[in-house]
DNA sequence: CGCATTTGACCCTC
DNA sequence: GAGGGTCAAATGCG
C-alpha cells in the first residue's frame, strides 16, 4: 500500500469511527427521551452505528493487511494454505479453507448490518448449541466476495457473533451513498438542513465548531504540503434525519479543481425537529456564515 | 416468474 | 473419521 492509499484509508477509518461515536451519542439522547416516536429511529441508528464500525473494521483490515497484521481469528497458518490444491477443478463442495487475514468478528444484538446478504447455508456446529448460518453478498454476481457467518453466542443467546470475511467490492456502498443524494423535486420529509442553526441544549452536545470554512481550507492546505490554494464546492449539501453526515464533492486548486470527495458534518442531528421544512444548503460559505459546519474531512 | 431460503450432499482440512 | 464450508436442487414467497 502506498502512502497516498494509507492516508486515504486512515481518513476513512477516522471518519467512520467519528460517525459511530456520533450515532451512538445521538442514540443515547434518543433513548433518554419519551419512547413514543423514538424506537424506529433508534433501530435505524443502531444499524448506522453497526455499519460505521463494520466499515471501519473493514478498512482497517485492508489497511493493515499489507503490514502482515492478522485479524481476529489467526488459527489457520499460511502453511496450511500452501497445502490447498490449486482451484480450478469445479467440483461440488470444492473450496479453499478460509484465509483468515481478511476477517473480523463483531458481537451484535441484531443480524442486520445494512448490507444485502443472501443465505447459502446453515450448519450445526460442535462448538455451539446453535446453528451457524452462512451468508454471502447479494451482489456476488458482480464479483463481490464478501461473506459472513452468523451464530448465536453460547454465553448470551440473544446476541449474535458475526464473522465477516472479505470486503465488499460491489456497488453496495455506492448505492448507500446515493441514498443520501437528494432530488430537490422529491424532498424527503425526514430531511434536515444545516440552515436550521439550532442552538444546543445544555444537557446535550457541547459542540466545538472550530472548523470554519477558512480553517477547513487551512487543514486542506496542510494536507497538501502547505499550498496556498483555492477551494470550490460542487453542488449542494444536505443532511437527512437518518444521516446527518455529508459526502460532497470539492475541488482543490492543486488538482486543477478536479472533483474529489469530502465529508462535512455538523451536530444538529439529535436536535432535529421534524416540524422544520427541508431546505437546501447552497455551498459551504453560506453554511459557514451560519456556523453550522463543525468538521470537515477531505480524502 | 424471479429471487431467497432450506437442507442434504459433497468435499475439504485436520 | 470428525468437523466445517460450500453447492445446488427443492421449496417458499411476494
Amino acid at each position: 500500500m502506498n502512502n497516498e492509499d494509507f492516508h486515504a484509508k486512515r481518513g476513512k477509518v477516522i471518519m467512520e469511527l467519528s460517525k459511530g461515536k456520533q450515532f451512538a451519542t445521538w442514540l443515547q439522547n434518543l433513548l433518554q427521551q419519551p419512547a413514543d416516536d423514538g424506537l424506529g429511529l433508534a433501530q435505524q441508528l443502531a444499524l448506522q452505528i453497526l455499519r460505521s464500525f463494520t466499515e471501519t473494521l473493514s478498512e482497517m483490515g485492508s489497511c493493515f493487511e499489507s503490514a502482515q497484521i492478522t485479524a481476529v481469528d489467526c488459527s489457520i497458518s499460511d502453511e496450511s494454505l500452501k497445502k490447498t490444491p490449486v482451484p480450478g477443478a469445479k467440483r461440488r463442495g470444492c473450496y479453499k479453507r478460509r484465509k483468515t487475514l481478511d476477517s473480523w468478528v463483531i458481537v451484535s444484538s441484531t443480524k442486520e448490518d445494512g448490507c444485502a446478504w443472501r443465505k447459502y447455508g446453515q450448519k450445526a456446529v460442535m462448538s455451539s448449541t446453535y446453528p451457524r448460518c452462512y451468508f454471502r453478498c447479494t451482489h456476488k454476481h458482480e464479483g463481490c466476495k464478501a461473506t459472513k457467518q452468523v451464530q448465536r453466542t453460547k454465553e448470551n443467546p440473544i446476541m449474535y457473533q458475526i464473522t465477516y470475511f472479505n470486503h465488499h467490492t460491489c456497488t453496495e456502498k455506492l448505492r448507500h451513498l446515493h441514498d443520501h443524494i437528494v432530488d430537490p423535486d422529491h424532498v424527503d420529509p425526514n430531511l434536515i438542513s444545516f440552515e436550521m442553526n439550532i442552538q444546543p441544549k445544555p444537557d446535550q452536545y457541547s459542540p466545538n465548531p472550530t472548523s470554519t470554512i477558512s480553517q477547513a481550507k487551512e487543514e486542506i492546505k496542510e494536507d497538501n504540503v502547505g499550498m496556498d490554494q483555492d477551494l470550490v464546492v460542487f453542488g449542494e449539501a444536505k443532511s437527512t434525519l437518518n444521516d446527518p453526515w455529508q459526502d460532497i464533492e470539492i475541488g482543490l486548486e492543486s488538482s486543477g479543481y478536479k472533483p474529489e470527495w469530502a465529508h462535512i458534518e455538523n451536530e444538529v442531528g439529535p436536535r432535529f425537529d421534524q416540524s422544520h421544512e427541508a431546505t437546501s444548503l447552497h455551498g459551504f460559505e453560506e453554511a459557514n456564515e451560519l456556523g453550522d459546519i463543525d468538521y470537515l474531512w477531505c480524502f
